[in-house]
DNA sequence: GTAACAGTAACTGTTACTGTTACATAATAA
DNA sequence: TTATTATGTAACAGTAACAGTTACTGTTAC
């Protein structure tokens, strides 16, 4: 990935607790509990999501979290995709290299080729993973 | 990826010049006037390709960097674990999630799975490609 | 108006990497 | 043997990105 953040964890780990607690009244209070971690934290994440459509939230006294679509149409990579906006490359090119070397000079156009298709593989091997899915098999069908 | 170094696109950069360049003589300087970077950053990812059986280098006045492996035996998963060594994992796992949760409890777990998957496929694909065809397709075919 | 909760800005500490200097070590050549 | 050349390696500073946290603003329900 771009970068070794936990977002993307995090990211999934709330998707699939809306889903889980979709009878319930989820606030990111609950969402910080079952992460251990800020609420302020979640609420930093939740942003991201909320632009990307997968989630929507109300204010107020009784406000609360649901997600913005069913959770079979939510993929891990719509997820990447949300949280790994700003570097969505799994590897980065040293783009600086010397251009009146005949490697230096190409291998910028190489990696990048290389790169773009393990990106794909990547992409693709999310895209078939859902929430439905995950809590359905993972959570639910466990215990 | 674990991070977001440049230290593999370096590394196949490096791999590629000694291929290209194995009738001349390569030193750490040379490679630093490819990649457009400091010698003693260079020596510093030779280290591990080094330490990975990749490249083998000799001392003194007319010392010199050379594959310690046919190219066509390198592969870019070879470079990949060489260089991220440390991390080899492209996803990093909330791990300290709430025990007493039902979704905490099962999202680590959850989430190793589908990053082994992932991982699998990121080195399925770079063990696909080698030094040798980089150079021969990419750099000498070219031009 | 008060309470509850999301939205958001701001600050700190930590980690990891890059760039760099400097020096020890080894091998060649004179 | 000595000077030279180049690798091996330690050490340090600067930078960027996150994680963790506090605190404030804005909105809704009662």
């Amino acid at each position: 990935m771009a970068n070794r953040s936990q977002q993307f964890s995090v990211a999934v780990h709330i998707l699939c607790f809306l889903e889980f607690n979709k009878e319930g009244r989820t606030t990111s209070e609950l969402l910080a509990m079952s992460v251990n971690a800020n609420p302020a934290a979640i609420r930093r994440i939740m942003r991201r999501l909320t632009k990307a459509g997968l989630i929507a939230s109300t204010l107020g006294t009784n406000a609360a979290i649901r997600l913005a679509k069913e959770a079979t149409h939510i993929t891990l990579l719509d997820v990447y995709r949300a949280t790994m906006e700003d570097n969505p490359e799994a590897f980065v090119v040293h783009k600086h290299t010397n251009p009146a070397c005949p490697v230096g000079s190409k291998m910028p156009f190489l990696l990048e080729g290389v790169y773009t298709k393990v990106q794909s593989t990547i992409e693709n091997e999310l895209s078939g993973v859902t929430i439905y899915s995950l809590v359905k098999d993972g959570i639910i069908g466990v215990d």
